[in-house]
DNA sequence: ATGGCCTGGGTACCAGGA
Protein backbone atom coordinates (compact mmCIF):
# COMPACT_ATOMS: atom_id res chain seq x y z
CA UNK A 1 0.00 0.00 0.00
CA UNK A 2 1.26 3.57 -0.98
CA UNK A 3 0.48 6.76 2.15
CA UNK A 4 0.99 9.87 1.29
CA UNK A 5 0.75 13.16 3.83
CA UNK A 6 1.05 16.44 2.10
CA UNK A 7 0.32 20.08 3.35
CA UNK A 8 -1.07 21.61 0.49
CA UNK A 9 -1.35 25.12 1.51
CA UNK A 10 -5.08 25.69 0.55
CA UNK A 11 -7.39 22.61 -0.96
CA UNK A 12 -9.33 24.39 -3.17
CA UNK A 13 -6.23 26.49 -4.38
CA UNK A 14 -3.99 23.60 -4.83
CA UNK A 15 -7.46 21.30 -6.52
CA UNK A 16 -5.55 20.73 -10.02
CA UNK A 17 -2.14 19.85 -8.59
CA UNK A 18 -3.77 16.92 -6.22
CA UNK A 19 -6.09 15.60 -8.77
CA UNK A 20 -2.60 15.23 -10.87
CA UNK A 21 -1.21 13.47 -7.83
CA UNK A 22 -4.23 11.06 -7.39
CA UNK A 23 -3.67 9.95 -11.19
CA UNK A 24 -0.11 9.17 -10.64
CA UNK A 25 0.05 7.82 -7.52
CA UNK A 26 -3.49 6.43 -6.89
CA UNK A 27 -2.41 6.40 -2.97
CA UNK A 28 -4.56 4.32 -1.08
CA UNK A 29 -4.28 7.30 1.41
CA UNK A 30 -3.79 11.10 1.16
CA UNK A 31 -3.57 12.79 4.28
CA UNK A 32 -4.03 16.70 3.77
CA UNK A 33 -3.10 19.37 6.03
CA UNK A 34 -3.87 23.05 5.35
CA UNK A 35 -7.15 22.44 3.36
CA UNK A 36 -7.78 26.37 4.21
CA UNK A 37 -11.53 26.46 3.69
CA UNK A 38 -15.10 25.57 5.58
CA UNK A 39 -17.15 22.24 5.86
CA UNK A 40 -19.15 23.50 2.76
CA UNK A 41 -16.40 24.63 0.43
CA UNK A 42 -14.49 21.07 1.19
CA UNK A 43 -14.24 19.98 -2.47
CA UNK A 44 -15.98 16.69 -2.27
CA UNK A 45 -17.58 16.35 -5.48
CA UNK A 46 -14.65 17.25 -7.25
CA UNK A 47 -12.79 14.15 -5.50
CA UNK A 48 -15.81 12.05 -5.72
CA UNK A 49 -15.19 12.29 -9.73
CA UNK A 50 -11.59 11.09 -9.06
CA UNK A 51 -12.42 7.98 -7.61
CA UNK A 52 -11.55 9.45 -3.83
CA UNK A 53 -13.70 10.14 -0.43
CA UNK A 54 -13.04 12.04 2.18
CA UNK A 55 -13.38 13.13 6.11
CA UNK A 56 -12.18 15.94 6.82
CA UNK A 57 -11.99 18.40 9.67
CA UNK A 58 -12.54 22.11 8.46
CA UNK A 59 -12.20 25.00 10.32
CA UNK A 60 -12.57 27.83 7.70
CA UNK A 61 -9.31 29.97 6.69
CA UNK A 62 -6.95 28.76 8.75
CA UNK A 63 -5.71 24.95 9.02
CA UNK A 64 -8.18 22.10 8.43
CA UNK A 65 -6.92 18.45 8.03
CA UNK A 66 -8.47 15.49 5.97
CA UNK A 67 -8.02 11.72 4.88
CA UNK A 68 -8.83 10.61 1.39
CA UNK A 69 -8.87 7.03 0.05
CA UNK A 70 -10.55 5.65 -3.16
CA UNK A 71 -14.27 4.96 -2.74
CA UNK A 72 -15.41 1.52 -1.65
CA UNK A 73 -11.99 0.93 0.20
CA UNK A 74 -13.99 1.62 3.28
CA UNK A 75 -13.37 5.01 5.14
CA UNK A 76 -14.68 6.07 8.28
CA UNK A 77 -13.99 8.72 10.02
CA UNK A 78 -12.94 7.61 13.57
CA UNK A 79 -11.84 10.68 15.51
CA UNK A 80 -12.17 14.63 14.84
CA UNK A 81 -10.16 16.73 17.40
CA UNK A 82 -7.48 16.09 19.86
CA UNK A 83 -8.25 15.84 23.77
CA UNK A 84 -6.20 18.23 25.53
CA UNK A 85 -5.70 20.79 22.73
CA UNK A 86 -5.84 24.60 23.22
CA UNK A 87 -7.97 25.13 20.42
CA UNK A 88 -9.85 22.16 19.67
CA UNK A 89 -12.02 24.72 16.65
CA UNK A 90 -8.50 24.93 14.85
CA UNK A 91 -8.98 21.94 13.46
CA UNK A 92 -5.33 20.61 13.31
CA UNK A 93 -6.12 16.61 13.88
CA UNK A 94 -8.24 13.50 12.60
CA UNK A 95 -8.01 10.28 12.47
CA UNK A 96 -9.78 7.42 9.90
CA UNK A 97 -10.50 3.64 10.39
CA UNK A 98 -9.53 2.32 6.37
CA UNK A 99 -11.16 -1.08 6.11
CA UNK A 100 -9.50 -2.65 3.52
CA UNK A 101 -6.18 -1.74 4.77
CA UNK A 102 -7.16 -2.39 8.58
CA UNK A 103 -5.31 -0.11 9.78
CA UNK A 104 -5.81 3.59 11.18
CA UNK A 105 -4.21 6.68 9.73
CA UNK A 106 -4.49 10.37 11.70
CA UNK A 107 -3.83 13.58 9.43
CA UNK A 108 -2.27 15.93 11.96
CA UNK A 109 -0.95 19.70 11.66
CA UNK A 110 0.74 21.33 14.40
CA UNK A 111 0.57 24.55 15.86
CA UNK A 112 3.23 26.79 14.27
CA UNK A 113 4.10 28.73 17.60
CA UNK A 114 5.33 31.96 15.52
CA UNK A 115 7.71 33.06 18.31
CA UNK A 116 10.07 30.98 20.62
CA UNK A 117 7.98 31.96 24.33
CA UNK A 118 5.21 33.32 22.68
CA UNK A 119 1.27 32.23 23.40
CA UNK A 120 1.19 30.24 20.42
CA UNK A 121 4.53 28.35 21.16
CA UNK A 122 3.12 27.64 24.62
CA UNK A 123 -0.35 26.29 22.88
CA UNK A 124 2.19 24.06 20.14
CA UNK A 125 3.89 21.95 23.50
CA UNK A 126 0.74 21.10 24.75
CA UNK A 127 -0.80 20.32 21.17
CA UNK A 128 2.52 18.06 20.92
CA UNK A 129 1.93 16.36 24.38
CA UNK A 130 -1.83 15.93 23.82
CA UNK A 131 -0.74 14.20 20.85
CA UNK A 132 1.94 12.10 22.52
CA UNK A 133 -1.07 11.10 25.19
CA UNK A 134 -3.46 10.06 22.39
CA UNK A 135 -0.45 8.12 20.80
CA UNK A 136 -0.10 6.22 23.88
CA UNK A 137 -3.99 5.00 23.60
CA UNK A 138 -3.10 4.68 19.90
CA UNK A 139 -0.04 2.17 21.29
CA UNK A 140 -2.07 -1.43 20.72
CA UNK A 141 -3.38 -0.35 17.26
CA UNK A 142 -1.46 -0.37 13.66
CA UNK A 143 -1.20 3.51 13.01
CA UNK A 144 0.55 5.79 10.59
CA UNK A 145 0.50 9.75 11.56
CA UNK A 146 1.35 12.02 9.41
CA UNK A 147 1.17 15.36 8.60
CA UNK A 148 2.89 18.57 8.90
CA UNK A 149 4.65 18.14 12.47
CA UNK A 150 6.29 21.77 12.37
CA UNK A 151 9.13 20.64 14.00
CA UNK A 152 12.53 19.17 11.98
CA UNK A 153 13.62 16.57 14.27
CA UNK A 154 17.75 17.17 13.81
CA UNK A 155 19.69 19.81 12.84
CA UNK A 156 20.29 17.14 9.99
CA UNK A 157 16.60 18.13 8.86
CA UNK A 158 17.49 21.54 8.38
CA UNK A 159 19.64 23.30 5.88
CA UNK A 160 21.64 25.53 7.99
CA UNK A 161 21.18 25.51 11.82
CA UNK A 162 23.36 28.86 12.14
CA UNK A 163 19.86 30.41 11.05
CA UNK A 164 17.50 28.95 12.92
CA UNK A 165 19.48 29.91 16.85
CA UNK A 166 16.16 30.73 18.61
CA UNK A 167 13.82 30.43 16.28
CA UNK A 168 10.93 27.86 16.12
CA UNK A 169 10.72 24.71 14.74
CA UNK A 170 14.37 23.48 16.00
CA UNK A 171 14.26 24.21 19.53
CA UNK A 172 14.81 20.99 22.23
CA UNK A 173 11.55 22.10 23.61
CA UNK A 174 9.64 21.42 20.83
CA UNK A 175 12.08 18.40 19.68
CA UNK A 176 11.35 16.74 22.83
CA UNK A 177 7.52 16.79 22.14
CA UNK A 178 7.84 15.42 19.13
CA UNK A 179 10.30 12.47 20.12
CA UNK A 180 7.70 11.80 23.08
CA UNK A 181 4.79 11.37 20.57
CA UNK A 182 7.19 8.56 18.76
CA UNK A 183 8.12 7.00 22.05
CA UNK A 184 4.78 6.84 23.56
CA UNK A 185 3.09 5.61 20.31
CA UNK A 186 5.38 2.94 19.65
CA UNK A 187 5.88 4.64 16.70
CA UNK A 188 9.14 4.70 13.92
CA UNK A 189 9.84 8.08 11.75
CA UNK A 190 9.37 6.17 8.46
CA UNK A 191 11.74 8.22 6.34
CA UNK A 192 14.45 8.33 8.47
CA UNK A 193 14.44 4.45 9.68
CA UNK A 194 15.06 4.00 5.92
CA UNK A 195 17.57 7.09 5.01
CA UNK A 196 19.48 7.33 8.03
CA UNK A 197 22.06 10.49 6.48
CA UNK A 198 19.92 11.86 3.68
CA UNK A 199 18.19 15.77 4.64
CA UNK A 200 15.14 14.80 3.30
CA UNK A 201 13.20 18.30 3.14
CA UNK A 202 9.87 18.72 2.81
CA UNK A 203 9.24 22.12 2.79
CA UNK A 204 10.78 24.92 0.84
CA UNK A 205 9.76 29.21 1.65
CA UNK A 206 9.06 30.49 -0.61
CA UNK A 207 10.85 33.49 -0.73
CA UNK A 208 13.96 34.18 -2.38
CA UNK A 209 14.15 30.73 -4.78
CA UNK A 210 14.72 28.97 -1.36
CA UNK A 211 13.56 25.50 -3.46
CA UNK A 212 16.44 26.41 -6.22
CA UNK A 213 18.93 26.80 -3.51
CA UNK A 214 17.96 24.05 -1.16
CA UNK A 215 17.27 25.78 1.94
CA UNK A 216 14.23 23.55 2.93
CA UNK A 217 13.43 21.76 5.97
CA UNK A 218 12.26 18.15 7.02
CA UNK A 219 9.12 19.33 9.15
CA UNK A 220 6.29 16.57 7.37
CA UNK A 221 7.29 13.52 8.73
CA UNK A 222 4.86 9.95 8.56
CA UNK A 223 5.21 7.96 12.02
CA UNK A 224 4.25 4.66 11.29
CA UNK A 225 3.33 1.74 14.13
CA UNK A 226 6.98 -0.64 15.18
CA UNK A 227 4.66 -3.88 14.07
CA UNK A 228 4.04 -2.24 10.67
CA UNK A 229 7.45 -0.75 10.11
CA UNK A 230 9.27 -4.00 8.89
CA UNK A 231 6.71 -3.98 6.01
CA UNK A 232 8.01 -0.22 5.04
CA UNK A 233 9.38 -0.92 1.29
CA UNK A 234 10.09 2.75 0.72
CA UNK A 235 10.03 6.64 1.88
CA UNK A 236 10.48 9.43 -0.39
CA UNK A 237 8.77 12.82 -1.48
CA UNK A 238 7.97 13.56 -4.89
CA UNK A 239 9.62 16.79 -5.70
CA UNK A 240 7.84 17.42 -9.09
CA UNK A 241 5.10 19.18 -6.98
CA UNK A 242 7.15 21.49 -5.72
CA UNK A 243 7.79 22.95 -9.44
CA UNK A 244 5.31 23.86 -11.99
CA UNK A 245 1.76 25.76 -12.11
CA UNK A 246 0.98 26.92 -8.15
CA UNK A 247 2.66 24.40 -6.24
CA UNK A 248 2.04 24.24 -2.57
CA UNK A 249 5.28 25.36 -0.36
CA UNK A 250 5.38 21.24 0.85
CA UNK A 251 5.73 18.58 -1.00
CA UNK A 252 4.42 14.71 -0.80
CA UNK A 253 5.87 12.07 1.56
CA UNK A 254 4.85 9.04 0.27
CA UNK A 255 5.30 5.55 2.26
CA UNK A 256 5.41 2.37 0.64
CA UNK A 257 4.45 -0.94 2.36
CA UNK A 258 4.11 -4.46 1.35
CA UNK A 259 0.50 -5.34 2.82
C1' DA B 1 20.05 46.08 6.49
C1' DT B 2 15.72 44.21 5.18
C1' DG B 3 12.86 41.38 2.71
C1' DG B 4 11.94 38.94 -1.01
C1' DC B 5 6.03 34.72 -1.45
C1' DC B 6 1.45 32.85 -1.05
C1' DT B 7 -3.35 32.24 0.96
C1' DG B 8 -8.17 33.85 2.12
C1' DG B 9 -11.13 37.47 3.06
C1' DG B 10 -12.71 40.94 0.48
C1' DT B 11 -11.59 44.39 -2.84
C1' DA B 12 -7.08 47.55 1.01
C1' DC B 13 -4.30 45.48 3.29
C1' DC B 14 -3.57 42.20 6.90
C1' DA B 15 -2.91 37.76 9.64
C1' DG B 16 -0.50 33.70 9.36
C1' DG B 17 2.71 30.78 7.66
C1' DA B 18 7.98 28.55 9.15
Amino acid sequence: MKLVTWNVNSLRARMERVLEFLDLHSPDALLLQETKCSAEQFPEEELAAAGYEAVHHSGGRWAGVAVLAPKGHGLKEAKVGLDGEASPDQARWIEAEIESLGIRVASVYVVNGQEVGSEPFAQKLQFLAAMAARAEQLAETELVMGGDMNVAPLDLDVYDSSKFEGATHVTEQERSGLRTVAERGGLVDAFRQLHPDEPGFTWWDYRGGSFHQGFGLRIDLLLVSESLSAAITGCGIDRSFRKGTKPSDHVPLIVELTR
